[in-house]
RNA sequence: GGGUCUAUAGCCAAGUGGUAAGGCAUGGGACUGCAACUCCCCGAUCGUUGGUUCAAAUCCGACUAGGCCCUCCA
């Protein structure tokens, strides 16, 4: 499989540490507030990678932190958790926040046809695990402390810009005038391992360390999850782009040299969902939830088919024109597989011809649209059986998980039973030549959720 | 200022040196009482410009435009 390298910048063949076996480690929403579905646009292309190797024969192990503490709104003295201010903004507990939020997400991933990762972990049950890891770290010189806080000390680690490609000279600290240096480091990209209850007096999450009651920062508890949970050696780590500096970077920094060897060798990077204005963010524009395209009537499967038919490695601009479109698209296609005859014929010929096609479209750094453009070429194929082409439109949704094959929705008895006397008044209706009366009734069914086909020989309906 | 990515028809997009996949939308047609659903037909020489090559959307250079990152972010 070659797949695009953040660290090398390079398409790479992909070769895991274990043969057969991958490692995958993904970074976790910080669960503040609810997802938007830029966010969610890398949760579509991680879930896509997991199926994908899977697909392919390999085994993959994913772990998956949920951040609920320690995500700071800026490094400077007077940031805030984000955690902290949710809470505040809510009236709530920390705990109660994230309870809700993680909730929350995990429900936006179901309606997504994401599968949760095999392993997620709350930052907040292994504190152990980061205050053994910062110990050593103090102990080997890699770490200082420095007005009651812990520090990494940049200068000290090894390749610490390669993955960023930033140059220490050209780097400005505080681009963004919003942005304060904090005063405690000794160099301005060092950044902090443990905060102490000194400086975040109104903190609620805290524990004991070494170094005072406080909480760890963001990016140890990554470092920290990964090392517990798929030892010393990683094959992928994913995120979204803009974790590449400093999430990710720092998280390089510190596990290196706590383990003393390098440590992922392959850093994969979905890229933003951006609207008209640029990034999408919970901050600027509209707050895009899957809440609210359902409440404005669309199927969330079809957000992540509007995904799917881009690239993850490409910036997408999203409107709800597009959305429309990959709606359209997505219901076309599930009508087209719906009409496929279901009945036991399987034809084999090609059957291996088209799942080399397939594998090799994920091979090819998780080219999507190729994969959804194979669909259309398998309905189109008149030398494949209908159950053939259903067999392996179903065999590739493992990987897609559009719900491709998935039959009309069922009706019970009853109901069905009201729909054929309503084609039934209706046909009469039609024949004495009362339109309006015709009219009507196909309108309150379509209101309902079922239209009405006419076709040469009768009326049939359809479930929406 | 530094870094990085991108540029293919109205929109999404494939293409990884051999004469431009696919989908949506638009238009035309069939079907219909009218529609809807469905089916059929129709469109681009690939940002600009040099170069390498028998051959380039595909490789190299320059230019132009745009996105993102440079301690909130997926």
């Amino acid at each position: 499989m070659k797949i695009y390298n953040s660290l090398t910048k390079k398409i790479e063949e992909f070769i895991p540490n274990e043969k057969g076996n991958v490692k995958m480690y993904t970074c976790g929403p910080t669960v503040y507030h609810y997802a938007h579905i830029g966010n969610l646009r890398t949760y579509i292309f991680e879930d896509i990678l997991e199926k994908g190797l899977e697909y392919l024969g390999y085994n993959v192990k994913r772990v998956m932190n949920v951040t609920d503490v320690g995500h700071m709104t800026s490094d400077s003295d007077d940031g805030e958790d984000k955690m902290q201010k949710g809470a505040e903004r809510e009236n709530k507990t920390v705990y109660e926040i994230a309870d809700f939020y993680e909730n929350a997400f995990f429900n936006d991933c179901n309606k997504l046809n994401i599968k949760k990762p095999l392993i997620v972990e709350r930052a907040t049950n292994h504190i152990d695990t980061y205050i053994e890891m910062i110990k050593k770290l103090l102990n080997d010189g890699y770490a200082y402390q420095s007005n009651g806080n812990v520090y990494f000390d940049v200068s000290k680690a090894k390749n610490y810009y390669q993955l960023s490609g930033k140059n220490p000279e050209e780097l400005y600290v505080g681009v963004r005038e919003t942005v304060e240096e904090d005063k405690n480091k000794k160099n301005p990209y060092d950044f902090g391992l443990w905060f102490t209850v000194s400086k975040f007096s109104n903190q609620e999450m805290k524990w004991e360390s070494p170094w005072g009651i406080g909480y760890p920062g963001w990016h140890i508890e990554c470092s920290g999850i990964a090392y517990k949970y798929l030892g010393e050696y990683l094959d992928i780590h994913c995120g979204g782009v803009d974790n590449i500096f400093p999430h990710h970077t720092n998280e390089i920094a510190q596990s290196e040299a706590f383990l003393g060897h390098k440590w992922c060798n392959y850093w994969i990077h979905g890229e933003h969902l951006n609207d008209e204005r640029g990034k999408m963010s919970k901050s600027n524009g509209e707050f895009l939830t899957v809440k609210l395209l359902e409440e404005k009537g669309y199927d969330p499967l079809a957000y992540r088919f509007f995904c799917l038919n881009s690239h993850y490695r490409n910036q997408l601009v999203f409107s709800f024109e597009a959305l429309e479109s990959s709606q359209n698209t997505y219901r076309k296609l599930k009508n087209r597989i719906r009409k496929l005859d279901r009945s036991p014929n399987l034809h084999d010929h090609k059957i291996d011809y088209y799942k080399d096609k397939f594998k090799g479209a994920i091979e090819n750094d998780l080219n999507t649209s190729s994969m959804i453009t194979i669909i259309y070429d398998i309905l189109k194929d008149t030398e494949l059986t209908d159950f053939s082409k259903l067999y392996l439109i179903s065999d590739f949704d493992k990987v897609l998980s559009l719900n491709l094959t998935e039959e009309q929705n069922s009706i019970d008895s009853d109901t069905e039973q009201m729909i054929l006397n309503k084609i039934e008044e209706r046909m009469e209706a039609k024949k004495n030549k009362e339109y309006d009366v015709a009219d009507k009734i196909r309108d309150e069914l379509l209101e309902k959720g079922i239209r009405l086909i006419d076709t040469k020989e009768k009326t049939i309906y359809e479930i929406l």
